[in-house]
DNA sequence: TACGCGTGGTC
DNA sequence: TGACCAAGCGT
């Protein structure tokens, strides 16, 4: 209920050597940080789109999306300008896609806005879409070089051991926490490094479960070891089962062979990638799927047999879906933008969620 | 503040 | 195998 106190920050910070644990740091990351493919320079376009493409996904996962990303959109200028079906589907398979949203939307700003340099300041940054704190203080302090905290998951996990600070790190305040701390801990003659450190520590030494203490380049300031109790740390309080929705995932086919698919809503779950139609069973009987469809979409159908199952969990829910073939003899009246079908070749072209890729590869390996 | 928002790897 | 986890942000 109250904010943590300049006097508690300080009973903190007198914990470590700060001079010592800089140098320390520093040097470890110097000679064990990873050759990753936005560490090439300092280019704040790619130092922006890499943080965005890490936001809660592994450094294994991002890598060959980053640099495909940089291939297709190599300035701001690119990718203000590309279609946004063309960004989704540069991001398609790496999940949270708002970010891909956002982030051509905060480029397209920057380009109207600054001439297309990426802002080099809290203000301008903060008011760009997609950037929060943590991304803030990641552009300033890697391609500014300005003393600025980047605190995400790793930079609380290692500072929660170091400082054993029993506070929980989900909740959102705890970050104002570890933010007063590095305006003291970080070191102004090399920012960059000092967060990248923490990071790649986190990352590689100071892992959430069996941290490797004995590799540790900072373990001489740890509080967490010096008490044998790392692995307690951080205290992050977490709940909520997830919900279960039932569809019908329908392949609808046409005389030509081709399958019909729809863009999804414009915000929410999966905003604006394509899938194959989906009738949600708690709103549908089953025996009424031929009504429903030719209500949705005018279309007359013949419901054929169940290709298969899929289950797919997200981060707050589960998808049980039943894969439905039809078949039909009637052709589409709706906006093709919205929905429409298309030929086997051609489907590859749309960007569709990982649940529906599956659906989409079943055709495919029924064609040849 | 709490919750919605994806995916793949790990144990 | 299900729960947990990973370089968060928008609302």
């Amino acid at each position: 209920m109250k904010n943590m106190t300049t006097k508690q920050i300080s009973q903190y910070l007198e914990k470590v050597d700060i001079h010592a644990f800089r140098r320390e740091l520093i040097t470890w990351f110097e000679s064990e940080m990873r050759d990753l493919p936005w560490r090439q320079d300092q280019d704040p376009y790619k130092v922006w789109v890499s943080e965005i493409m890490l936001q809660q996904t592994k450094v294994d996962t991002v890598i060959p999306y980053f640099n495909r990303f940089m291939e297709q959109f190599p300035t701001v200028h690119d990718l203000a300008e590309a279609e946004e079906q063309q960004v989704l589907k540069a991001w398609e398979g790496l999940g949270y896609y708002s970010r891909a949203r956002n982030l051509q939307n905060a480029v397209q700003e920057v380009v109207a806005t600054y001439g297309g340099k990426v802002p080099d300041n809290e203000e301008q940054l903060s008011s760009l879409k997609g950037i929060g704190p943590y991304t803030k203080g990641a552009i300033l302090s890697i391609a500014y070089n300005q003393p600025e905290p980047a605190v995400d998951g790793n930079v609380m996990r290692v500072l929660s051991r170091i400082y054993f600070i029993e506070e929980d790190i989900a909740k959102p305040k705890a970050r104002k926490t570890f933010e007063a701390i590095l305006r003291e801990l970080i070191d102004p003659d090399n920012p960059s490094y000092f967060n990248q450190g923490l990071m790649e520590l986190g990352a590689l030494v100071c892992t959430p479960k069996s941290p490797s203490c004995l590799l540790c380049p900072v373990q001489a300031h740890c509080e967490g070891f010096k008490l044998g109790r790392q692995t307690e740390l951080p205290i992050k309080i977490t709940k909520k089962k997830k919900n279960v929705k039932r569809y019908w995932a329908l392949v609808i086919e046409n005389t030509k062979g081709d399958v019909l698919i729809e863009k999804r809503p414009d915000s929410g779950l999966l905003a604006n990638l394509w899938q194959f139609p989906m009738m949600d069973l708690s709103d549908v009987d089953p025996e009424f799927a031929k009504q429903w469809i030719q209500q949705a979409y005018g279309l007359s159908v013949t419901v054929g047999h169940k290709l298969t199952d899929i289950n797919h969990v997200f981060s707050h829910l589960t998808w049980d879906l039943e894969v439905i073939r039809c078949k039909t003899d009637d052709s589409l009246s709706l906006d093709p933008d919205d929905v429409c079908f298309v030929s086997k070749t051609h489907i590859d072209d749309y960007p569709f969620p990982v649940s529906h890729q599956k659906i989409r590869q079943i055709l495919l390996n029924e064609q040849s």
